[in-house]
DNA sequence: TCGAGGATTTGAACGTGTTCAAGAAGTGGG
DNA sequence: CCCACTTCTTGAACACGTTCAAATCCTCGA
């Protein structure tokens, strides 16, 4: 059976190890050769299969990737929880949640920026815009809204609840910089993060002004109509 | 000798006679039946040529492909001339510049999906963020500093400075959300350009506001702080 | 235990982008 | 006109992602 993502559900616990086995291979191999230079038939033969083998568990070299951004997004979500149950604050909260994706995912900064690539493919099921990638995005956004929800932040209602949904835009934005960034330990992304986060929080603060309060209201119109 | 795009440069009038006559098929090919259907040795087939002289001129499929994004911004600089000279409110400028370039990318929707894949790679030179894409990327964010330049806009000298490259920015994001949109004749990105771009100058207007104009200051201070 | 039927595994084969050594065609100085 | 030199052209060969029919393994009811 062919599920959404494209993963081959298996039914037995040895065809679950296979399937692991693949992927741990695969990522390893990403990691130490980047994604472009590792083959399938170098993952197939280190994790001593067919290459017709790999094609079983995983539809395409692509849905290994694709795999391993799950993985990411559920490492991120926990690595996030201690954040989430000590500060009380919008800033910190918002900056630890953006911090810990970079940490998360420094392994695999070198070979991200063809996960990019392929992400940005709108035919491409591994889009993060996608239909089929609903899940991991609706995941992600969800780590957002629990930003905004446990924080001390006041806003205008119909704002609030676009809210988790534009700094995920936000993240994206961050991750495409992140993609392109070369400095020592990503250090010019660091930085980015560091000074765009308060400077959401003036932002978002200043919807109480009168005059500003309209914009911002057509604002949140805007991406409303614009969303499917 | 090979040039910062990839692209061979011809000596002869025969060898650019060639040239043209390779991205001419390679475009209509494209056109006609997608990129990623259109093979290089149909390429080389329907051109009369060596699949190796397709190489010779251009170093990739992708470099075809950016041969195309740099004919399709030539076409857009010539197209957004007469509005230029015709209009002077900030608004219509701008929306007519966006809507100008949804209008000559026309043809070239169905596969304009693959392009924005190859671009967001950050390894790739044809990334719009990459060095050797810098003249056409400047080129283009040289068409919205005169939409600036010639309207009513009253801004505060530092931020109308960073405009021009954040309303390239905002191109971008629009280029984004084109690619992705399946309805008639682009009509979702049109309403979105429609109703974004009186919003954009809406937002501009804001930074008279004191207490807008700090944040304002930082964003541009932010902004100026990440460009390499 | 046996065998049917599904799950898993294999590896050869296909189509693709790309490379490259070799040759053909053009050019200019003598 | 000829010869060296550059420009241009060729097509076979390579490496890769992917497919698929066939083989093997596994499970479970009879």
């Amino acid at each position: 059976m062919i599920t959404l993502t494209g993963v081959t559900d298996s039914a037995t616990a040895k065809g679950e190890q296979t399937r692991e086995l693949i992927l741990s291979t695969a990522l390893r191999l990403f990691r130490e050769q980047g994604y472009g230079k590792t083959t399938m038939r170098a993952i197939a033969n280190e994790a001593g299969v067919s290459v017709g083998n790999a094609y079983y568990y995983y539809g395409s070299k692509d849905h290994l990737m694709q795999a391993y951004y799950d993985l990411l997004q559920d490492q991120h979500r926990e690595a996030v929880e201690p954040i989430l149950a000590a500060e009380k604050a919008f800033v910190p909260r918002l900056a630890g949640v953006l911090r810990t994706w970079l940490d998360v995912s420094a392994p695999y900064h070198e070979f991200a920026g063809t996960f990019f690539k392929t992400a940005a493919d709108p035919r491409s099921p591994l889009s993060p815009f996608s239909e089929e990638s609903r899940p991991a995005r609706d995941a992600s956004i969800d780590v957002f809204r629990r930003v905004i929800e446990g924080s001390d932040l006041k806003l205008p209602a119909d704002l609030k609840s676009e809210l988790p949904e534009l700094l995920w835009l936000l993240q994206m934005g961050v991750v495409l910089f992140w993609v392109h960034d070369q400095t020592d330990d990503v250090r010019r992304t660091r930085a980015l993060v560091d000074r765009a986060v308060p400077l959401v929080d003036r932002l978002l603060r200043l919807t109480r002004i009168p005059g500003v309060r309209g914009v911002s209201n057509e604002l949140v119109a805007l991406i409303r109509s614009i969303k499917p």
